[in-house]
DNA sequence: AACCCGGGGGT
DNA sequence: ACCCCAGGGTT
């Protein structure tokens, strides 16, 4: 006999079927009115100022959308006008130096994508002459560029007529329109391209997309939306059902795994032993101290006992236990333990790969921002 | 389709 | 504690 689910997930509260209005067969007047009133409170109430908006250079404005890619505007601002200043035309940045750039960016997060910015600086410098892709698909086509920030690119710097989908367009097409269909499903993101698209006002692409997205950030936030400044409040399904809590839905429920990082500091004359994450993992291409990951939690003396430092004969008394700290990334937590240890007289038998590198000179290179802490509270370093 | 990637801010 | 952010790439 089945008894009935209770369940959290079973009982969250879902947008009723009968609500839902398939925007996509929506008629023309209804759409027209959505674009209307969103290009009138665009002319008349956003004041957002941003030092990108208004900018015509493509290299610049692709510029500022690799950094704002999944990072919020007030976040990347200050990485903008360090990258202009430092790089004014694309050629500054394709000649510049790999360590340089990624000193740059660091604390940003998602360093591949200033991989991808370095290798697509380059191909456009080497084999384009400099000169940026000027068709959706051409832009498309480079390394760092999806969807979004080729509409974003090919709108705003040569106003082609292409609608951007980002988290804020998600979030104001599912609530006005009342569409429950998974925004991270292979489905929602087709329904909802689609119906950019036909809402896109295509005489002026880059103030509708400027418009949309400034709207999404301003007024229609993901909590506490402020529904009374907002132009289109009067035909917004979900203000009329109270469901801004419930759109957009998304399918996929994220995990946090936790991890255990234990990295042993090198020292020897001033010097700091350091080498570069590879391989397929987190903080690619970023440097890091000689590092020991385990499953679980490890004690001092199981440390000194793990497969990768017993090689090392390390003497155990040595070893000293400097900082920890917990680390909250999107989908893990890290546990981060730092040992120093001096080395007095013969070196330690370390991996090859790495390099002793002089405290002073660690500026020069880019570290995760869980070491750059250590460093910033032990003065020893920097 | 599922899973990977960072760090910061809001509630 | 959880969600989201001017997403994209890989498997």
């Amino acid at each position: 006999m089945d008894s009935p689910d209770f369940s959290e997930e079973k009982m969250r509260p879902v947008v009723q079927p009968v609500y839902i209005a398939r925007a996509i067969r929506m008629n023309k007047a209804q759409q027209q009115y959505f674009t209307r009133r969103l290009m009138h409170w665009h002319t008349t109430h956003n004041g957002r100022s941003l030092p990108w908006k208004e900018e015509k250079d493509p290299y610049k404005i692709w510029l500022s959308e690799i950094i704002l890619q999944q990072t919020r505007a007030q976040q990347g601002l200050p990485y903008y006008l360090k990258f202009t200043e430092a790089y004014p035309r694309v050629k500054d940045l394709a000649t510049a130096e790999d360590e340089e750039v990624f000193r740059l960016w660091q604390g940003l997060g998602y360093y591949n994508r200033c991989r991808n910015m370095l290798g697509t600086a380059r191909y456009i410098h080497h084999d384009l002459e400099g000169k940026f892709p000027r068709t959706i698909e051409s832009i498309q086509a480079l390394k760092g560029i999806g969807a979004y920030t080729a509409a974003a690119i090919a709108s705003f710097a040569y106003g082609l007529p292409h609608a951007v989908v980002d988290g804020n367009v998600y979030r104001v097409l599912s609530r006005y329109f009342g569409i429950d269909t998974p925004i991270d499903s292979t489905a929602g993101k087709k329904e909802f391209t689609a119906l950019a698209d036909q809402l896109l006002d295509k005489t002026d692409s880059a103030g509708y997309n400027q418009a949309i997205m400034d709207l999404g950030a301003t007024v229609c936030k993901p909590a506490s939306p402020d529904c009374l400044a907002c132009p289109l409040n009067d035909k917004c399904f979900a203000r009329k059902h109270e469901l801004w809590n419930d759109l957009p839905v998304k399918s996929k429920k994220l995990i946090v795994k936790k991890r255990h990082f234990y990295y042993i500091l090198f020292l020897k004359d001033n010097q700091l032993w350091i080498r570069k994450r590879t391989g397929d993992d987190i903080w690619q291409n970023l440097y890091e101290p000689f590092l020991v990951e385990h499953k679980a939690g490890l004690t001092t003396a199981e440390l000194a006992t793990h497969e990768l430092v017993k090689p090392l004969k390390l003497k155990k008394a040595d070893l000293q236990l400097s900082g920890r700290l917990f680390q909250r990334l999107t989908h893990r937590v890290i546990e981060t333990h730092f040992y120093l240890y001096r080395i007095k007289n013969t070196p330690a038998a370390l991996p090859t790969g790495g390099k002793w590198v002089s405290l002073k000179e660690l500026n020069k290179y880019a570290f995760p921002k869980s070491i750059i802490s250590f460093f910033e509270k032990n003065a020893y370093f920097y």
